[in-house]
DNA sequence: ATGGCTTGAGTGTCAAGA
């Protein structure tokens, strides 16, 4: 089973590389965040001719996140519940018997802004949300743009990152009490290349000088850990014209 | 140099992303 998770940024602009990715891959699920596409406007049928189900909660011009399966999914939630949010961030679908958390973590914008407070009250409502769930449903997965580059080394240079906003230390500490809750961090239950990263910033050449940051994520609850077979970032969507600027995140279950 | 690009809104040029 391929579960994968993509930052499109604008589901209408990316529509035809999802597409192309999805004939490509062929994943079983694949979570979308940054859709900026409201709930009409939302290509249900494009993705049912290309043999995906759709559950999705949108908004216009931000946020918005979806899940894709080949067999369609149920829906769980939308939005953290319990917490009130106009921001569409959450979703979270039942797929073959695994409940697959799509998130999409707020910026947090600047350490010490009015958004950073939301980013970690945003996070810690989920961990909250995520404790009671994990009991109830032990095989889950956690995928999305989390905004959280967890270590230095997921960091092309951690001196110049150092104590900002993706990389400080109230957002990592946020990161490892949500994995205290069982997850393992995907990406690193495998041997993987040195600087290797799923978002580079449109200015500065920084795809080609390889200037990114790992701040998209596949978590592992610890009842799915055994079945993880691998867990690879897909650069190449990020190498094609007018791209988005997150790659793919791919989790291969056995 | 707090810049650099991209998107969506909407037709001016700005907010927001990360």
């Amino acid at each position: 089973m391929k579960i994968a998770t993509w930052n499109v940024n604008s589901l209408k602009v990316r529509l035809p590389q999802v597409l192309e990715w999805l004939a490509l891959e062929r994943p079983d699920v694949l979570c979308l965040q940054e859709t900026k596409v409201p709930d009409e406007a939302f290509p249900s049928d494009a993705l049912a001719h290309a043999g995906y189900s759709a559950l999705f909660a949108g908004q216009k011009t931000y946020n918005g996140v979806a899940v894709l399966a080949t067999h369609a999914p149920t829906l769980v939630a939308t939005g953290i519940p319990g917490f009130a949010d106009e921001q569409k961030r959450l979703i979270a679908a039942d797929c073959d018997g695994i409940r697959i958390v799509c998130a999409y973590f707020p910026n947090g914008q600047a350490v010490g802004s009015d958004k950073f407070a939301y980013k970690l009250a945003w996070i810690a409502a989920l961990t909250g949300w995520l404790r009671s769930e994990l009991a109830k449903h032990p095989e889950m997965l956690l995928l999305g743009d989390l905004n959280i580059a967890p270590e230095d080394r997921d960091v092309h240079d951690p001196k110049a990152w150092e104590g900002q906003v993706l990389c400080s230390e109230p957002e990592r500490a946020a990161f490892r009490a949500l994995t205290a809750l069982g997850f393992a961090d995907g990406f690193r239950l495998f041997e993987q290349p040195e600087r290797a990263f799923t978002w580079w910033d449109y200015r500065m050449a920084a795809f080609r000088r390889n200037l990114g940051l790992r701040i998209d994520h596949v978590l592992v609850a610890p009842a799915l850990v055994p079945r993880a077979r691998a867990c690879r970032i897909d650069p190449e969507p990020r190498r094609a014209e007018r791209p988005s600027d997150h790659a793919p995140v791919i989790l291969e279950l056995g």
